[in-house]
DNA sequence: GTTGCCATGTAAATGGTTACATGATTGG
DNA sequence: CCAATCATGTAACCATTTACATGGCAAC
């Protein structure tokens, strides 16, 4: 048999959603807004055609289920499909780990910037990660997450923006100082025409 | 006038980076693989289109400036380009914060899986981020990084992958109690057919 | 009866990556 | 002379996002 394609990005999640019980294109997306997005995000308009294409390669079966005369799709896992998901869960062994970070690439070229300025991007940056954080707290505490591995990774993202959020404080400390006790010169940007 | 249109992705990192005196697409290029990559990404394809586009739209200039037979543009921010720059360091409200993280994907549906294949998930993901640290760390101690605020962006990731691996080790002794103390039942999957 | 949610799907546009194509310079 | 690096650029492809288009159902 031909070596099976690999799994698409859109593919790993619907696999991975379907086989947790999210059985409609629909729940899908719900489920990635509400949690998968904060580390692998997927569009509706692919989320549909990637059913498709996954119902053609046989990975997963459809069952008609309408509601009263409306359509609705339900899908499930087919055996190959089972297997294709653990073995992209098993034989991964350089998993995609990317970034983007607009707060930080901010920060980089932040030397052309007062220092008033730099503060704001830092604190920017703080805002963002409690923002984030918040929204964890509040399903966390709404128990919303029953799986254990479902649970696991929404705390992994809650610790990490709150480790974000304690190294913007003591960099701010850092910059504070700068004022205080070390003035730097001002950029050409402190004195605009 | 009307509306500038918003710097695109591509365009915030070239006018940054040629603000801090990459000249050429080449140079910018290499600057983006040496370091700016851990949190935002350009592809050469990528590169040379936005400089003409940005060259078109006044924001920087080209000298040329060719080595022998071969040619070479050195680019270089105008007025406008500077003031576009500054305008996005100081005015972007919401700054872009994603994440494709395919190791915590793996770990959200690590529920199919025998104990065994989660901590290998778990010991999979703790590697990635030793290596992308032992990387930052060999520029550290190379003292690649000099300007102030690009050195603080490397020290940022570094520090971020040395949490997550301490967060992978937490979660691995769990992983190991569960083991010792409280089996769980095995999925399915640990017994293949 | 009307608002909001459940549900499906397509089409166009955007944006980015990869591969290709080329060739000069520099250092060993 | 050969390899590595510097340097530029295009074209095809791919994947994703956004907007559009539609309509039933449930609750108020």
């Amino acid at each position: 048999m031909p070596a099976p394609a690999p799994l698409t990005q859109t593919a790993r999640i619907v696999l991975g959603l379907i086989a947790e019980g999210h059985a409609t294109g629909y729940a899908i997306k719900a489920e990635v807004e509400r949690s998968t997005k904060r580390y692998w995000g997927a569009s509706i308009g692919g989320i549909y055609p990637e059913l498709r294409r996954l119902t053609d390669a046989g990975l997963i079966t459809v069952r008609d289920d309408p509601r009263g005369d409306s359509p609705r799709h339900n899908y499930e896992l087919t055996e190959a499909g089972a297997a294709a998901l653990r073995r992209w869960l098993t034989d991964c062994e350089n998993p995609t780990l990317e970034m983007r970070d607009e707060s930080l690439l901010r920060l980089r070229f932040a030397n052309v910037l007062t220092r008033a300025e730099r503060s704001e991007v830092l604190a920017t940056k703080r805002r963002l990660h409690q923002e984030r954080a918040a929204e964890i707290e509040a399903q966390l505490s709404r128990d919303e997450f029953d799986d254990r591995f479902h649970r696991l990774t929404a705390e992994y993202a809650h610790e990490l923006h709150r480790w974000a959020i304690s190294w913007c404080e003591r960099q701010a400390v850092e910059l504070t100082a700068d004022g205080a006790l070390a003035p730097v010169s001002e950029p050409d940007a402190a004195t605009p025409g």
